[in-house]
DNA sequence: GGCTCAATCTTGACGTTGACAAGATTGGAG
DNA sequence: CTCCAATCTTGTCAACGTCAAGATTGAGCC
């Protein structure tokens, strides 16, 4: 077998994410990652420990990815970013907002986490109004995956969008 | 051993509850359960099928509790209620919004879901504003759960009610 | 009372998984 | 050229979900 990779680290993550979309979360397995790099079953245990490592890896790739969709915008749109960002990496999404499948102490996760709400809280003036919006844009996009939300045939974002509008003036632009 | 236990599936679904608070979804075993309740191994798939036939139960007892809770209240008391849920079934909640969990096409779990949406929709005249208390109902229970909310010396609820109150007026009273 | 039978639960087994220990391979630093 | 740490493999273990087969029980029926 071909020794050294080189790098399975970043193809791991990236098999990770596929398997959660093919077959969720609750069906991920280190082995079934280790087959679709091609490498043996225990190769992904030392580069992450275990798989909650794995999973803190992915996680913190999530927060570091969230932090950067959502610097620069205003309000409104800042939170159909954060809608975009659920519904392109799902898999990640659903992973971070699980702590108990991940190492919740870890100090790059932590780092990546306050990044991200740097970026939704930073310059906010008004925290409930903050909080409502992050809310909003968590709960649509939640129940949207979970497939739980109605009105499928139309554009998520546009949906989105008309929700955060029932928000008081000043953020309903 | 005991043969007819006599109330096996309902202490079994009362364990699964206990399972989940205690070490997550992710860590559930039939086994555990099985050891909980003081029976074999493969006593609780008799019952259940599989673990996912024992989830679809699990969430369909919570929907049902949720359509009773969510029964008779005015806007802003219906989302109250809804958290008021959340918190206090924390694992039906989880696995209600887990499809991947369980069998989503099962008949019981389909009614008792329906039950909780025409409580949530029923009579509601305005749409979108329904659907945006729903998503910062659904939104701030789910950030509270898994811990990434700020302001975790306040009462929820009273959080809650403050997020609601941030919907425009009609519904902020 | 005794018989029958379906429901309930047990026992034993199989393949898969996460984790661990020990060994093989490799590339780079000196 | 040698060493060494990083990388990956191989082998193993207990635990898990699932299935098949058997044991036990209570309720209906004569």
């Amino acid at each position: 077998m071909a020794y050294h990779h080189g790098d399975l680290r970043r193809v791991l993550l990236e098999a990770t994410a596929a398997a959660i979309q093919e077959h969720g979360v609750a069906a991920l397995s280190l082995r079934d990652l280790a087959r679709r790099a091609g490498v043996s079953h225990a190769a992904p245990a030392h580069h992450f420990g275990d798989k909650a490592g794995l999973l803190t890896a992915f996680a913190a790739a999530g927060f570091e990815e969230l932090a950067t969709a959502l610097a620069g915008d205003d309000f409104l749109e800042m939170g159909v970013a954060y809608v975009r960002f659920a519904l392109s990496r799902p898999a990640h999404f659903e992973v971070m907002f699980r702590p108990d499948l991940y190492h919740a102490d870890d100090p790059a996760l932590l780092a990546a986490r306050a990044k991200s709400s740097e970026a939704l809280y930073g310059e906010d003036t008004d925290k409930t109004a903050g909080q409502a919006g992050w809310s909003i844009a968590h709960g649509f996009a939640t129940l949207w995956l979970s497939g739980a939300f109605p009105g499928r045939d139309q554009d998520p974002l546009d949906l989105a969008r008309a929700l955060f509008r029932q928000l008081n003036p000043g953020y309903s632009q």
